[in-house]
DNA sequence: GTACTTGCAAATAATTTGCAAATAT
DNA sequence: ATATTTGCAAATTATTTGCAAGTAC
């Protein structure tokens, strides 16, 4: 997460061929550094910080770009489809905290064997995969484990 | 996708206190006869076929009711991620097909091993996983090719 | 200067809620 | 008999489109 990253991102779009605006590079500027995924309402809330003609319209376009030139990668919860994160590295899997939202990423050792033995075994040609894990960040526990105790004395 | 499935998905339903209405019988068959993920328009669309009465508002609550049950399952596509299959096996694993949009399942070897891993390296308590991997099917491979053939006859 | 981009308003699509009538047990 | 469930209509929410004004190059 450092600026030359946001550099990169923004050369990245205009290599493509589009315009380098001030809208764009909110956005750019809200999901980089985005701990965790965001709707495009979220972005869109954060974004206004920065720039506060920021149209929600804008965001839903710009993602939609972005994610055509793989500058952004879906999040897929178990029940919220519809976040965000910046592809930092070129990994896909995602370590989701379904407590506090947050998303770092994995690496993922012997997927590939995996996936030579399904297009062995199955006939299909896989081109993309969905991998991640869902659950609860060291943070998340330790708060449970608190709240638990908490509540405990506030019930006896 | 035997009759006795049906069956079992049904006490399941009434297992758990819910009451086995027609609705909810035709949701179930259509669900387990489709060799494919469907919206739940597309529920509802199928089901009146079966029951013209069904209303697409039972179809979303009905949907609720089995997510929360484990008897259904959301397929997490590259792009949509609203469309739901039936849990047959216990195996979350699935794979797509991106031309047909066939769901089928695969046995995910070595997965244990890799959570163990992000779980000690992260301190991360993993307790669900997406794993899908997403391609194109045999046949659909074997359309695709016999398409390109026939368009370069065309060209030519 | 000009083509791309924006942001607004309005349109469309997707999902949820309130409630009287229907029905499973 | 009665508590659950349904289906409709209406409300809410999410996303897309049309277009005149703005802006990057």
């Amino acid at each position: 997460v450092t600026e030359s990253d946001l550099q990169q991102m923004a050369s990245a779009l205009r290599k493509a061929g589009y315009r380098l605006t001030r809208a764009r590079k909110t956005i750019l500027r809200v999901l980089h550094e985005g701990e965790k995924s965001l709707s495009p309402a979220e972005i869109w809330e954060r974004g206004r910080l920065y720039y506060d003609k920021l149209g929600l319209v804008t965001v839903y376009r710009t993602l939609d770009t972005m994610m055509q030139l793989g500058l952004v990668q879906r999040v897929h919860g178990v029940h919220n489809c519809h976040n965000y994160v910046s592809t930092e590295q070129r990994t896909r899997h995602h370590l989701v905290c379904q407590r506090c939202g947050q998303v770092s990423e994995f690496t993922c050792h012997g997927l590939e064997n995996l996936i030579e033995v399904v297009q062995q075994e199955t006939g299909f040609a896989v081109s993309e995969h969905v991998v991640e894990l869902i659950g609860f960040c060291a943070a998340c526990q330790r708060q449970i484990i608190e709240g638990q105790r908490t509540q405990r004395e506030v019930t006896e």
